[in-house]
DNA sequence: TGCGAATATGCTGCGTTTCGAATATGGTGC
DNA sequence: GCACCATATTCGAAACGCAGCATATTCGCA
């Protein structure tokens, strides 16, 4: 019961990069080779072997060997579908969460993974500094 | 289009998480105020806040302030017709994916979320000290 | 056998997620 | 106003995720 849950989490969280959805959406019409995936997405090597890596732990794609390439498919159509559907959640919601992402990344951040805070300088709101605990 | 993409990442992300997914099921048959989540699921207040609070900031959930208490609700059905399919698809994979899970997760890793390493011991960080021996 | 191409893996430095505990906030009833 | 529920937010520490770099591994070929 618990364990089938843990199992869907881990199947999202392995949809729940821009990178891996991109992936996937490639190998959406069939088979490709790392290569052709690495062409077509503009990545770092290593980078989409990690990715690939993490789809292959958690079973959603088949890889095939072949010489000196590697084949990477869509293991089950099943996840498609759910892509499918995610499209549609999202379509239907567009501008709204459009907006969303400004707000939760624009917040006061650039766009990049860098610091979106002076770094080492945590907001303190120096409270418990006198009052006693009431609750224990 | 690319934004695209990091919205549905995110939304996956948002469902990446067990308790987050349990949540959810709560909410399939209907509004539920936060207490009764708590008391079904049996875990901390201030946990279940906090993936309230991730949901919330995802929008996949409403809510309604009654009173003193608080209704959560799914805001859109499609996002349970993703989670049905899921569903389907778990199913159909359960036996190799239940391995799977040991496989991840009993590998050599205790299970809970305590300290794996001594504390304060930094990943040892000089490199290659010496001839950098090749795995074996 | 040695070389180069295609992929995978290890390591490190961030930033982020998660949890429990403490605390804050808003609403109700007295 | 004050005590008191129900919920949210903040903090601190451990674990995790991700990118880039360096290195390994495997295969094909001269």
């Amino acid at each position: 019961m618990k364990d089938v849950r843990r199992l869907k989490a881990g199947i999202f969280q392995a949809l729940g990069h821009p990178t891996r959805l991109a992936i996937l959406e490639l190998l959406r019409d069939g088979e490709l080779a790392v290569g052709t995936i690495l062409a077509r997405l503009g990545i770092e090597q290593a980078n989409a072997s990690q990715h690939l890596s993490t789809l292959r732990a958690r079973r959603l794609v088949n890889n095939r060997k072949e010489g000196n390439q590697v084949f990477y498919s869509v293991r089950d159509p099943l996840l498609l579908e759910v892509l499918e559907i995610m499209r549609r959640y999202s379509m239907a919601h567009l501008q709204e969460d459009l907006a969303l992402l400004r707000e939760l990344e624009g917040e006061d951040a650039p766009r990049s993974r860098v610091a979106r805070r002076p770094v080492g300088a945590r907001r303190r709101k120096g409270r418990r500094t006198a009052a006693g605990p009431h609750r224990a």
